[in-house]
DNA sequence: CGATTAGTTCGGTGTTTTACGAACCAATCA
DNA sequence: TGATTGGTTCGTAAAACACCGAACTAATCG
């Protein structure tokens, strides 16, 4: 049982440290997301857990929940007769979906480039290059499309599940 | 004419935004892969050209270099009789393998995460909540294999191609 | 009504980051 | 050998960031 405490103490730590640069939010914001994840899946932890769980002021937990909402990475739901907020982080589809946007913007970025290869390119080296850019940008697409079929899929066994974490 | 210069500037800066945050270096690191790409795929550039075209001081140059270079985001050649360094940045492909980095760290995570659960879990709601996380590994595990596929074909041409931007 | 609950906003503080200039070093050139 | 080239290292200033406590608001309870 206290291993269990351990491990759960542990995980938290390696999901904020991931969320921290993943989502480039304050350590705090990670480790909101990390509990949430690991304590709130349930039912949901509301604000005076989450002060109390991570040990920060309640002018933190604040600022920052009103971060992850906005970021859409944690949402809340409320009780009737209950003036309490219950957080939960986003669903699990949420982090795919992260992950081709990023992707996305790497296509934007390689597009871009593209474009202005095709303006400037002269000489044979450039010319070979332009081939690589192009295969580049096939591959990426190809990425791309391989997330959204993943993320659709996915998606539907999450509702099943009716679920989220 | 005025307009290419003018597209090449916005070019390095959206390079300049998408790299600090990707890679999680300083605006002035994430400048000089921008220019790189842009300006030094033929053949280099040094390290006096960058500090020009970037306006910075040598020592802020040298100290982001270093960085670089042991991120293996760029890497540089010399000349014989010649004490300069050319730096490039690295290729595309390693753009590539930097988005399924990501993925393996949210494979590693998932994968604790999801042991953690199979020791806690007891209601009916939490072995849903299993059933779901189970899935997204796979579906996880399924994009994983998608990049390695697409890098080692992708890796193909850029070496035939003998060219890296 | 006053007290309590649930949370927000504001101003400040300690820390970290980012870039800088000055001094320095090591290799080559004249 | 002394000057120049091609950088590196170090200490520092300016700015940004993360978190805090205190004061505040808005809703409910007794």
């Amino acid at each position: 049982m206290d291993n269990i405490q351990k491990e759960r103490e542990e995980i938290i730590e390696i999901f904020g440290i991931h969320f921290e640069s993943l989502y480039q939010v304050p350590p705090l914001a990670a480790r909101i997301i990390g509990v949430l994840i690991i304590d709130g899946c349930k039912s949901g932890l509301t604000f005076e857990a989450l002060v109390e769980k991570l040990g920060a002021s309640k002018s933190s937990i604040s600022t920052n929940l009103k971060l992850l909402l906005n970021m859409e990475k944690i949402y809340y739901f409320t009780l009737i007769g209950d003036r309490k907020k219950y957080f939960k982080s986003a669903p699990l589809s949420d982090r795919l979906n992260n992950y081709l946007k990023m992707i996305e913007a790497e296509s934007y970025i390689i597009n871009r480039m593209h474009d202005y290869r095709n303006k400037t390119a002269s000489c044979a080296e450039e010319k070979c290059n332009l081939e690589n850019i192009i295969s580049y940008k096939n591959h990426i697409q190809e990425i791309e499309k391989t997330f959204h079929k993943t993320i659709a899929e996915f998606k539907k066994i999450e509702i099943n599940n009716n679920s989220n974490q």
